[in-house]
DNA sequence: AGCACGCCGACT
DNA sequence: GTCGGCGTGCTC
């Protein structure tokens, strides 16, 4: 028998911990178990089981594992290596990794319940505190309360200190609980107290309810509903179905109970919304039948393929075709897509056809509903799809044989703030290896590195240029707004054509979207006159006006520029701030457009799932006619009478200080676009911009995804950026400003002696202070083509050299690999 | 991460 | 002198 356990606990922590198991648990331990183990002096925490061997440490000693939570692992194998590969290749712990992939409902955490000592009687001459007296007071009104309602009841602050000193004068006890946040719906069903076979027996029954009405009818309605006096199976009846049938209420059930002729029993149901399936797969036309060949084709020789299909070509069906195909193998599906593009459109299609087999899992969902997804996959319960965000990617899939990840060029894909930094379409890439499976990447508009990737040939790549029948790409009409406002034409932020297009549309009774990427918000530099905005010399993006220095800064190498007096393009004087967002963008189209209802969609307005669906559901049903939004409108949405998009500024995207700024406003351009136009009607969108000889606003008139492609690859190549090079953000945070400074300036030139040139910065983000920490930036450009774990090897060198430094111990320092 | 220990200024 | 603020180090 093994002893011993190695642990991986939900903390940033680098190692696993090692426990004793206790005998009565060694024989029901596995690899994948949770077990609740001590840590520190008081706190206990769920750990999952990693190892299981024989050796007691030789330098400490071991504490025990407290309980064992699971009969049989609740992780599958696989995914312990998967955990692992995202935690040594997103320089994060596999703690970290454990926290993001367990649904909270399976994380345990103690809390530390305290109750007051009856028998307590205060000391001569060791009295209480005033602080403790007060405490000990409102003690008093409980038998058991939390640390943390004891801190709000009470009104004092940090009072854990003084719980100790009271525990010390044995004035109270304390005693901890694991609560278990998950707990299974039940729901009271109602049977009748004997078989079918004494049906007999309900002759003599209605006599003796003859002059109980009700009871009556409530029998009659269970009798009719659970199939009672017909052959085959008896139906289950649940009491709310049953009262609300019968129309009385549950006094009247409480009669029938008592008499004994009705039963009820609680049952434990799935909070998973499952429907049967109803509806085919519909038939392919040709060129989604094509693609769906090719996609197929492709796969014999690659693991994964790109499939760039225009906007409205058709994508989903193919998507449905082939996830058919491998249902029938009997293998799993992932059907991954970025967070806020799970609409009911999408939804509600793939329930249609895939019914109980299909599974949503999705951060809008309680988390109770996320435990059982979880739980019905270990199961093996039946769920063959999990439509699912991001995190859906650590559900515990037993044969994986596909994953699609649709709009793969989005950027929720990548996680951004807590650890682990992953990005979901390349992790779903190693799972999918890890299992076997292929890999489908979807999108209109792909990822530069990832079209990239397929005429490398390392993708294999499928094209689908033809929209449904009917449907034609919208034309694209340019407003030049600063011509516009050089002949004063433009008094407001809406063109002369957007508000004459718009309004003749909105008579005709349709629609009308106006987008403006919130982003818009941040504030810029430009000259008045010919638009020239301030880019950096060595980084080719555009600065950022930072006003509290006064000063224009590189976001990307931390160089930083005087304003300049004079447009260095025009001579003109009148550089000004600019930028306005979707609230702006409301005012103005209320005032131009009063008779018409306005809808705003951007993250203030959809704070919950409801509120985003209601502006949806109101817009499709017409009940709004203008729609303005951020890029949210322009994902997976499919509204059939807009008629006109108005981009209000483009220019807001492409100047961006990013260096995937163009692609991505190519990418959202294309996107808000393809919505507008109808079934063989043409739609047209309005492209505001200061720069219509941009070559990116010639791609976008053009749909000219390709040249988009090759523009933007050539300057990724000429300045060193992905996919010829890999970035890591090393970031470094410290309340001290001046400390931080200098030691970031340190920091880099120690990762300078190793990497050289490599290392841009230090620098100070976009967001330099997050609440008393200020953050500074330090960037690594490394050859894709070099050895990765020989690179964090050497940055992990480098951190434990600069923590020889005592000053560095309070920094705090995290990386992010592939940033976005 | 959290919690304890230890050092140091402020106030009874 | 004691209280409590906060920096530092450890947790199997």
């Amino acid at each position: 028998m093994f002893q011993f356990a190695d642990v991986i606990l939900p903390l940033p922590l680098s190692k696993y911990y090692t426990y004793r198991i206790p005998e009565e648990l060694q024989s029901d331990m596995r690899p994948g178990c949770r077990v609740i183990v001590p840590f520190g002096r008081k706190k206990y925490y769920t750990a999952i089981v990693v190892h299981i061997h024989p050796y007691a440490p030789a330098d400490y000693e071991t504490k025990d594992i407290l309980t064992l939570l699971d009969e049989s692992p609740i992780l599958r194998r696989p995914q312990l290596k998967f955990w692992e590969w995202i935690a040594e290749y997103y320089l994060c712990s596999v703690g970290d990794v454990y926290k993001a992939a367990l649904p909270s409902g399976l994380k345990l955490e103690s809390e530390t319940l305290i109750s007051p000592n009856p028998d307590y009687e205060e000391d001569e001459d060791n009295r209480l505190k005033d602080r403790e007296a007060a405490l000990l007071d409102t003690l008093s009104r409980h038998e058991k309360i939390s640390v943390q309602d004891l801190e709000k009841e009470s009104g004092l602050r940090n009072i854990l200190p003084i719980v100790r000193t009271l525990l010390d004068k044995e004035a109270v006890f304390v005693s901890e609980q694991v609560k278990t946040k998950y707990r299974p719906k039940t729901e009271v069903y109602i049977k009748m107290s004997f078989g079918k076979e004494r049906r007999d027996e309900l002759r003599g029954i209605f006599e003796q309810l003859s002059s109980v009405k009700k009871q009556l009818k409530l029998l009659m309605a269970y009798i009719d509903m659970s199939g009672f006096m017909q052959r085959g199976e008896l139906r289950e009846v649940s009491k709310k179905e049953l009262l609300k049938r019968a129309d009385v209420t549950s006094v009247v059930l409480n009669g029938l109970l008592a008499k004994g002729i009705l039963v009820s029993y609680t049952k434990e149901i799935s909070r998973i919304v499952s429907m049967d399936s109803a509806e085919e797969a519909h038939h392919l036309n040709e060129f989604q039948k094509k693609a769906l060949e090719d996609i197929i084709s492709t796969f014999h020789n690659k693991d994964v393929t790109l499939l760039h299909g225009v906007t409205s070509s058709g994508k989903t069906e193919v998507y449905i075709h082939l996830i058919q195909e491998v249902l029938k193998q009997n293998r799993q599906v992932l059907y991954l897509v970025p967070e806020i593009a799970l609409t009911t459109q999408l939804t509600g299609r793939l329930q249609k056809v895939f019914g109980k087999s299909l599974a949503i899992y999705h951060s809008k969902f309680s988390d109770n509903e996320r435990v059982e997804v979880w739980n019905s996959l270990l199961l093996d319960k039946g769920i063959k799809i999990i439509l699912g965000v991001r995190s859906s990617i650590f559900l515990p899939f037993k044969d994986l044989g596909l994953v699609i990840v649709d709009e793969e060029h989005e950027n929720t894909y990548k996680q951004q703030d807590p650890a682990p930094r992953y990005h979901a379409r390349n992790a779903a890439i190693i799972l999918a290896s890890m299992h076997g499976a292929k890999v489908l990447l979807g999108t209109a508009t792909p990822s530069i590195e990832s079209y990239y990737n397929a005429l490398q040939g390392k993708f294999g790549l499928v094209e689908m240029n033809s929209r449904y029948e009917g449907m034609e790409l919208p034309e694209i009409r340019i407003a030049n707004t600063q011509e516009l406002r050089r002949q004063r034409q433009m008094p407001g932020n809406f063109s002369p054509l957007l508000l004459k297009l718009s309004s003749e549309a909105l008579k005709r009774g349709e629609q009308v979207i106006l987008f403006q990427n919130r982003r818009g918000f941040a504030p810029m530099v430009e000259c008045k006159l010919c638009a020239w905005v301030p880019k950096c010399k060595h980084c080719d993006v555009s600065l950022t006006y930072h006003k509290r220095y006064n000063q224009l800064v590189c976001h990307y190498c931390g160089y930083t520029y005087e304003i300049p007096r004079q447009c260095p393009a025009c001579g003109h004087t009148s550089i000004e701030i600019r930028g306005f967002g979707t609230e702006r963008i409301e005012e103005d189209a209320e005032q131009c457009f009063p008779e018409y209802k306005i809808a705003r969609m951007d993250l203030d307005t959809t704070r919950t799932r409801k509120a985003y669906e209601q502006i949806i559901e109101d817009f499709q049903q017409r009940k709004s006619q203008i729609l303005i939004g951020t890029q949210m409108v322009t994902k997976g949405l499919d509204f059939d009478n807009v008629s006109v998009v108005g981009i209000l500024s483009a220019d807001t995207m492409m100047n961006f200080p990013d260096f995937r700024a163009h692609e991505r406003a190519f990418q959202l351009m294309a996107q808000v676009a393809g919505r507008a136009g109808r079934k063989n009607h043409k739609g047209t969108v309005v492209l505001q911009t200061a720069h219509p000889e941009y070559p990116l606003i010639h791609q976008i008139i053009h749909h000219d995804y390709q040249g988009m492609y090759r523009t933007q690859i050539a300057e990724r190549e000429q300045f060193s950026y992905p996919p010829f090079f890999r970035l890591i953000y090393i970031y470094l945070k410290h309340r001290d400003e001046q400390l931080l400074n200098s030691l970031s300036r340190t920091y880099a030139a120690c990762l300078k002696q190793v990497f050289g040139k490599r290392i841009l910065g230090p620098d100070n983000p976009p967001v330099a202070r997050i609440q008393t920490l200020y953050i500074r930036k330090i960037i690594l450009k490394i050859e894709n083509r070099a050895s990765m774990p020989k690179v964090k090897d050497l940055l992990h060198q480098v951190q434990d050299e600069m923590l020889k430094d005592d000053r560095f111990k309070s920094v705090i320092l995290y990386y992010d690999v592939d940033p976005m």
